[in-house]
DNA sequence: CGCATTCGCCAC
DNA sequence: AAACGTGGCGAATGCG
């Protein structure tokens, strides 16, 4: 049973619909402020919510106590449907581009002015009627679907989407416990005292000072990159640029302050006080994820940088007073998802029941664990060249079934083709200019200088569908993870989301949920069975596993990594 | 002056 | 020692 949500007239109408989208009754209309009560009496589990954009339905429902089941986002969904290569000859393929293919546009609680003000008093403007029919929408994506080369994978993909877009805004309400004080006291360790914005802290003058006289430069800003390569130069130092790196390498007495001033600097403008006082409130920074943000599926975030949340600033992530954190990371994702999809059995077989690196060790295509991992990383991301690229043909001989499948891959986008994840996420294909200037390289007046530009831009586009078919299926057994898990938590935890269990961070392959001490433990043996879930959803029987290392903490910074 | 680009670091 | 994927973000710098 569906219900599609629409605003029309001023309010909502809800629409049921069966399984196969055929009408199952009369609409229902509901009023604006009345829809979480009709939500909440109207969820169970053989429904779906059918709606054009999760993050602009759900928050007011969560905002009253509520929570639904499942959903679908027509919008994820369409922009899917509409790349996929399964469903490239289908209805929906054909249609022209429409407002379904516009990114989303959730109801952001501008700031009203005053001239809306007024406006909103004389007339209590609610949100305006929606453009578009969800219905019908709804209707051509399961066409799409049911037409498509493999309708199983592409309803396992939206589903899958639109559980992650029900994570996202319930992560986005719950929000990430933070200690505003312990970050503080770190800040004041690491900077000195709190200064005002565009002031430099005592602890980076004081290195500043210092970085000035090594270098005989009084007049030297350290947070300029080519003020300071020009004084290294002055001072004899042969760089190219100030990466660490490469500073490093170098023997100088300015080396060590110059790394110590950029390490806090980067503290002090990524997540100092200005972050500190933008994004936590209340206790709680509320990352804000985009679902399907990055090409590949994987998710991005917008603002906060919750994506790049520094080791160094996670022991301010405390849990709440009787609470935990469940932190759970898969190990070696990635090699793993390619072993599977491959259907790889000796790459399985050596991550069956240990690091994965470990057992290429075991297989004696190399001898260390780190040129296992270096190599393997290298295979998935194309290295050529360094130990990585010198060592992946020997993995290609132990797993020539893995290397050879992201081989293809890269071939595919060396020749301009779409690739796709397991589940039939396509990549993009080159722009045009891409393919012109090919054409020219190799027309009868191309240059052998344009041909090894067109041939050095064809590897690279190569190297991101070689990444594209792994990472974009790790990020499907991401989603298929925190879907199971939240269905296993709903189920033994009905109430309000906080009240329970409930997700509170995601990094790719790495899931923070906040808890209840006392069910610590059966969250923890949940987040198992959902990996265990994730992996047969994608991967049926195939004997792959996906270890987790899980820790219980009271802070995300004492988490194992 | 605002906007775009570059540099460099953070995460996976 | 650094070349090998996906991103966000902030300060400095370049440009119209």
């Amino acid at each position: 049973m569906h219900l599609v949500l629409h605003r029309v007239d001023g309010g909502v109408t809800a629409t049921p619909l069966t399984d196969a989208g055929e009408s199952a009754g009369e609409p229902t209309r509901v009023d604006e402020p009345g829809l979480p009560a009709f939500v909440a009496a109207h969820d169970a589990p053989d429904v779906r919510w059918v709606w054009d954009d999760t993050a602009r339905w759900y928050p007011a429902v969560l905002a009253a106590g509520g929570r639904v089941g499942r959903c679908v986002d027509l919008r994820l969904c369409r922009r899917i449907l509409r790349g996929a290569l399964a469903a490239r000859g289908t209805v929906l393929a054909a249609a022209p581009v429409d407002t379904w293919d516009a990114p989303g546009q959730e109801a952001r609680p501008t700031r009203p002015t005053q001239a809306r003000l007024f406006d909103d008093a004389l007339f209590a403007v609610g949100p305006a009627d929606d453009a578009a029919d969800p219905v019908t929408e709804f209707r051509l994506q399961l066409d799409a679907i049911a037409t498509s080369t493999t309708p199983g994978a592409l309803r396992l993909l939206t589903t899958a989407e639109s559980a992650g877009a029900l994570v996202a805004a319930e992560i986005l309400h719950a929000g990430l416990p933070w200690r505003a004080d312990v970050h503080e006291r770190l800040l004041e360790q690491e900077l000195g005292p709190r200064v005002p914005a565009g002031v430099r802290p005592r602890r980076l003058e004081e290195l500043a000072v210092e970085i000035r006289t090594h270098l005989g430069d009084p007049g030297l800003n350290p947070d300029s990159p080519a003020d300071v390569l020009r004084a290294l130069r002055a001072a004899g130092l042969m760089v190219s640029s100030t990466r660490k790196w490469e500073l490093q390498e170098l023997e100088h007495p300015v080396i060590a302050p110059l790394l110590e001033y950029k390490k806090r600097s980067r503290l002090l403008t990524a997540n100092g006080w200005a972050w500190l006082d933008e994004w936590v409130q209340d206790g709680r920074f509320h990352p804000k994820y985009v679902v399907g943000g990055v090409v590949t599926g994987r998710w991005a975030a917008d603002g906060g940088g919750a994506m790049q949340l520094p080791k160094t600033v996670r022991s301010a992530v405390v849990a709440d007073e009787g609470w935990a954190f469940v932190v759970a990371d898969a190990a070696q994702l990635e090699p793993r998802v390619l072993a599977a999809m491959a259907g790889d059995r000796a790459m399985a077989t050596a991550g069956d029941g240990r690091d994965l690196y470990d057992g290429v060790v075991a297989s004696g295509a190399v001898e260390t664990r780190q040129q296992a991992k270096g190599a393997m990383l290298g295979a998935m991301y194309g290295a050529t060249q360094g130990d990585a690229g010198r060592l992946v043909p020997r993995l290609a001989r132990a797993f020539p079934a893995a290397l050879g499948l992201v081989d293809r891959a890269a071939r595919a986008g060396e020749r301009g083709e779409p690739v796709t994840t397991l589940l039939g996420r396509t990549s993009p294909v080159p722009d045009e200019a891409w393919f012109a200037a090919r054409n020219r390289a190799w027309s009868v007046d191309g240059t052998p200088a344009q041909q090894r530009a067109v041939e050095g831009r064809a590897r690279s586009w190569g190297r991101f569908t070689r990444n594209f078919v792994v990472q974009g299926t790790a990020a499907e057994w991401a989603l298929a993870w925190m879907g199971s898990l939240r269905t296993r938590l709903a189920t033994r935890f009905p109430g309000p989301l906080t009240a329970g269990p409930h997700l509170v961070f995601f990094v790719h392959d790495e899931i923070v949920v906040h808890t209840p001490v006392e069910h610590a433990a059966f969250v923890a043996e949940q987040v198992r069975a959902a990996a265990v879930d994730a992996g047969r959803l994608l991967f049926r029987d195939f004997p792959v596993v996906f270890p987790l290392s899980v820790s219980t903490v009271r802070d995300y910074g004492a988490a194992k990594d």
